[in-house]
DNA sequence: CTCCAGTACG
DNA sequence: CGTACCGGAG
């Protein structure tokens, strides 16, 4: 069987499995960028915390969080770790966004997707996994997000090498699927659902998995 | 490869 | 207690 034919049938799978999931959990697009940020190496439950003293502080806009001083927003995200680097990357992504676009987050989501995600690598502290996330989940653009789950998954099924890179396993994504921003959303919300729930980094349960015999 | 750094869970 | 967490930079 193809690459592609053993994604696909992984997606149905998972689909049959889980169905709909939904994601990703976030009241506004702001909200999902700044999420995206926050739960970099860090546990979602961690980041809830952080984004419920944001929206308590009122911070939660580019234009708010834009007039924060950076100790106070440091001490805001606290809860999600690594704060200062944190409360320094999101800085530097509104400044982005304030500088290259004039503050207006309809126009930065609005641009195609090349161009999006080049101005979002290029701020420091975003790198391809956390741009992708936001033209994915921010701005609904047709781009499949990898994560260590997506390479644990299909290197513990025989799919990724261990010496594959962030870009090398999203082209297999990408010339095996739809490029269908609804469709790439549902199954890597799937992968971490699969990776949270059997595939864990130690201890994973096998018996009666989705991908048992895949 | 190391640092960043708080929280939850076994 | 150790491990892991929807990573990225130096």
């Amino acid at each position: 069987m193809s690459t592609s034919q053993r994604l696909n049938e992984l997606y149905e799978r998972l689909l049959e499995a889980y169905g709909p999931l939904n994601w990703w959990p976030g009241d506004s697009p702001f909200e999902v960028m700044v999420g995206a940020v926050l739960t970099q190496n860090t546990n979602w439950g961690n980041v809830e915390k952080a984004i419920a003293n944001l929206k308590e502080a009122g911070a939660l806009s580019l234009a708010a969080m834009s007039r924060l001083e950076p100790a106070r927003l440091a001490g805001l995200i606290r809860p999600a770790g690594y704060y200062n680097l944190k409360a320094k990357r999101l800085a530097n992504l509104l400044a982005m966004i304030n500088q290259r676009y004039e503050g207006d987050l309809e126009w930065l989501f609005a641009s195609p997707l090349e161009e999006m995600r080049r101005a979002l690598m290029e701020v420091k502290g975003v790198g391809p996994e956390t741009a992708d996330s936001i033209c994915l989940y921010a701005a609904d653009k047709p781009v499949f997000v990898i994560d260590a789950y997506t390479f644990r998954i299909l290197g513990r099924h025989g799919l990724a090498e261990e010496d594959m890179g962030y870009f090398e396993l999203q082209e297999l994504f990408m010339d095996a699927l739809p490029h269908d921003p609804a469709m790439f959303n549902q199954f890597h919300a799937m992968l971490v659902h699969l990776g949270k729930d059997r595939c864990k980094k130690s201890n994973p349960r096998c018996e009666g998995c989705p991908a048992q015999d895949w």
